[in-house]
DNA sequence: CGCGGTCTCGTACCCAGGTACGAACTCCGG
DNA sequence: CCGGAGTTCGTACCTGGGTACGAGACCGCG
């Protein structure tokens, strides 16, 4: 049985095209279109499509809104949501990505990567054009790698700065690290110079920017 | 002039599948083959080839350290790779990531995927199998949406959350939002209740896990 | 208009956090 | 064997952070 698709988008021409290119695929149906984010919810509720491809900017209800309403987490059977646009700006695609699609292409991404994400949407996986991936590569190696205090933290001082990280209390660290008050206040006075920090709170934000806790 | 690729695979049916599958591109020439992580090293430092794909795991040299090798930090004018593989665990993702690879594919991808993969890291732009993309967005929005504050944080709130995520003191952010010390301090006492966090720290962390701030 | 929510400010108090010393002990490498 | 680094602990002091009130001003809404 083929992937059923619907189309939402208000320009007619885009409409168009990426059903040109869909039935291209013998194992792909375009089952509806939609011109606003109104009609796209009503009309996805009915048909229940296995891929459904939204643009974001769209006349009343808009593409991120109506996902909420689709994919969102609390939607009880979420449909597959692929978010289509013309410029791939960051708040676009963390909201998209908060609002529960599972894709996001631009609209320069070309007939074979439009093929694809349908594919992988179909099957709950998700297919990101290259230059939105770029970003998101950066953005999670930026979030996972960030090393080299000029002079390194030791051992019992990453402890420290972990359960700093996390929130506690100088009198919680040190009865988890089972040393006196005084020895964390010590550490953590040394973390503090090693980074640069002027507070507990600069170090849990090094911490998390350098990936030492997630 | 065609995107010239380097082929890194110990397995001769593998390397001669990508060959055929990018030969049949007009705009890409296959300018050499690779059977191990050493080969693969010298053959991409004498050729320079736009795009190589590489397998992770190969005899002598791995692919990781071969991608350390040629795109790694700490090289000069890295080149693009792309890594390829049977399967796609997490740690394989990661690590693939720090070494440098600019995009990760799974065998099984499927030759559209592959041909794309290559255009994009000519490019210097990253794709990544659906399979794996949805492993990373997982990664991505489980770090990056924690929202629903049972009660909604108002305004002025948020400002006080922001300052207090990026470290900054009471002092410096009544300053900063031009208000007294002790509106700062009943904001936050009010944050604090609503987040049910127990300290400012607490507060920054719900900030970044929440992508509040980056 | 009256009500509720937000933003603002004040005063007062307490304690966790941060600073500034000094001083043991262990372990390791030159 | 000796020096340095790391870890541990102590004492004393000060500041910033957090709590607990109360209260006035503004604004939107029924």
């Amino acid at each position: 049985m083929p992937t059923r698709v619907l189309i939402a988008d208000d320009q007619a021409m885009v409409r168009a095209g990426f059903r040109l290119i869909l039935e291209g695929e013998p194992d792909i149906e375009v089952v509806g279109e939609a011109a606003d984010g109104d009609q796209a919810v009503r009309l996805a509720r009915e048909l229940r499509p296995d891929v459904t491809l939204m643009d974001i900017r769209m006349p009343g209800v808009d593409g991120l809104r109506a996902t909420e309403l689709l994919a969102g987490p609390d939607v009880p059977d979420p449909l597959h949501v692929v978010m289509v646009t013309t410029f791939g700006l960051d708040e676009n695609v963390h909201a998209a990505l908060r609002a529960g699609a599972c894709g996001f292409l631009l609209k320069d991404a070309g007939p074979n990567l439009l093929v694809e994400a349908v594919h992988a949407a179909a099957h709950g996986e998700a297919l990101v054009s290259p230059a939105i991936t770029t970003r998101l590569l950066a953005h999670f190696t930026r979030a996972t790698s960030r090393p080299a205090p000029e002079t390194p933290l030791t051992p019992r001082e990453l402890d420290v700065v972990k359960a700093v990280a996390r929130g506690a209390t100088n009198d919680e660290i040190c009865r988890s690290l089972v040393v006196s008050l005084p020895t964390v206040k010590t550490h953590i006075g040394a973390v503090k110079r090693k980074l640069g920090a002027r507070n507990r709170t600069e170090i849990a934000i090094w911490a998390w920017e350098s990936g030492l806790v997630h």
